[in-house]
DNA sequence: TAGTAAACGAGACGGTACGTCACGTCTTCCT
DNA sequence: AGGAAGACGTGACGTACCGTCTCGTTTACTA
């Protein structure tokens, strides 16, 4: 698969698709989210307008999928220690806010499909499950060793870190450094009570 | 003072800066933030354009008075039980971004201002440091009573709080409600020592 | 009035009506009629895309008010001499169409206009009713003096003349001389009997 | 040779240049000369784009070939009358314009034609000199009877014939009936000296 | 009868122009 | 004098066709 995953046709994609979807993250990165016309990806791209508009429905299925290269969602290896793995799974989220190009357009782009309940939808499913899926894993495995509840609540987890990570780097511009990565795991691990599911008042 | 309030000039204002802010929220609801014109705007308020652009030098900063009349930043009062006060934090937090036109325009706004850091800053201002020094303050109170480290670092507790209500909100889509600003709460009550600025390893 | 006549706006116009009409003669005479374009006009004109179709609904409008701006349906004077009058008609007529601006514009207009029958009945009007009522004038006063029946066939006249003039230019590309103005001058006053309503067989 | 006339390889042809010809009149037809599109008759006549390109080299061409089919150019038979023989000269020149069709797509064809001068002469072979060279047979079969001048001008006669007819059909819209055959004949019959080559003053 | 070369349908491609929309600036006219 | 009304130059939008260009797939002639 090398394009066009976002707009569902998963299968096929123009022949010019990498070069198109370059061209959009080089934009993106040039002239911001705001900057991101069609018409100069198509101009960066060498290619013409329709070649664009015949594959993806409009500017935000575009984006979409250019983000979705380089979006990590990494499985998170057995490596036999809780804490190395959250730490792995912190990691890999900052790293995949800790550009301009991310974190100003996945807002952006959520923003845009706010009103299409069906593109918000492959838009989650693009960017949060599979990532997801892969730190729960890492979760559960953690709570099998006894380091977090049984039942311990990996969307609340993953919320709080994603979500803290990204108003950091859109909202207070603040540094996305180890301390914050260790912050946050030890957050978890240290009252893991807290991520439990059936631990409401 | 009733408004050009996010554009500086905070001494004065248009006549009509009522009729034209109250426009803004309407359009905004009703369209939703792409839908929001300049030119919508006017006509909703039966204004000319060039009265808009007299006070507001762009959509952005009208936009970002318009959030700013409903943006809440109250004081947090001393209710001598910590655990009270950080919830009714966290609730103000949360009923702040408990509606589309707030969620998916604050970041929004963060995205169109990001290129321009004074207007960024202005916008920080506005919607981040009032309510977080409200909040720094009922912070600091739990740590005077030993409840927090007296160095508590309450920009970290308000990231993880705010973050994981807009990120609730904006990405996932999930619903904010007591169960979450419980655990909210809890996470920061439960290992305070985790939220103190020297608490790094 | 300088212009919008054939849009029926007749009492207003844009601005930069002068600029813009005289734009599409220039780009007209250059490029010929297909490689009018609104854009090539506007462009032209220094002028943008929206002021023009602000005021012109397309480029058919456009192009009527233009060529409506050169041609000719002057009165004929009263000479008291038939021949002489009749021949300044032809004359008239030949010199609107002696121009591949207008050879080509025209019949391309028309075109252009006929699935629309109000454009279709405005463009008569702007382009055919004007001239052929001064012209009608000039025939009735010859059979005032007796040199064409009294109930002279003035359509079918000026139907002959422009109708072999306007061939000629467009369809044979034969010289427009005044052999032809003198041929179609005698050509009615020859046999004027052949131009009288009645003289169906 | 069934088609590909105008375009000059008489000797050959697409194998479904019947069924694309068709397309082009139907879609003439029902969607007028500017809704002809190469696609348009492409889908119409059940055919890929690449076969109209390979035997046509562009829109013109496909419509001149096109009318072509349906243009009259008979010869005028001996019927030893000159009046009857002059009648069905121009009832046939009426027949070839009184149709939407013809009407409004030979002129835009013209038009298209201009700045090409080889393609041009191709059109005037094609449309005119056939039908032409019959009519002028039996032109010149009157002026041996001494109906018409023996240096009968047959151009200017089917200059007026023509261009009175199409310019009634395609400007004024005015209706060709037999009336205006019976006028086009006899002007010409009753002042014949006024066709005559040498008749200039 | 099989092999081959053309003509074919389908439709993607790089383009151009369309007509629309909103921007932010500006001018005009009314109150 | 201030403001509503809205025209202006600009530039991106998404659409429609252009004429060119691969693609396999018939089709029909040759071997």
């Amino acid at each position: 698969m090398t394009s066009a995953y976002f707009s569902g046709s998963s299968e096929a994609g123009p022949r010019s698709a990498g070069k198109i979807l370059g061209a959009a993250r080089t934009v993106l990165s040039q002239q911001g989210y705001p900057g991101l016309t069609i018409e100069a990806v198509a101009a960066e791209a060498g290619v013409g307008k329709s070649t664009i508009y015949r594959w993806w429905p409009n500017k935000e299925a575009l984006i979409a999928d250019a983000l979705a290269q380089v979006f990590r969602a990494d499985e998170i290896p057995d490596l036999g220690d809780t804490h190395a793995e959250l730490r792995q799974a912190v990691d890999m989220t900052i790293s995949n806010y800790d550009n301009d190009e991310m974190a100003a357009s996945l807002p952006a782009l959520a923003v845009g499909l706010l009103p299409n309940p069906d593109l918000m939808a492959r838009f989650r499913e693009v960017f949060l499950l599979r990532k997801r899926e892969n730190i729960a894993v890492a979760l559960r495995r953690a709570a099998d060793r006894g380091d977090l509840p049984h039942d311990v609540d990996t969307d609340l987890v993953q919320d709080v870190w994603a979500g803290t990570i990204l108003y950091r780097r859109l909202m207070t511009g603040e540094v996305l450094d180890e301390h914050l990565a260790e912050h946050l795991v030890k957050i978890v691990t240290a009252s893991p009570e807290q991520f439990s599911h059936k631990s409401c008042p």
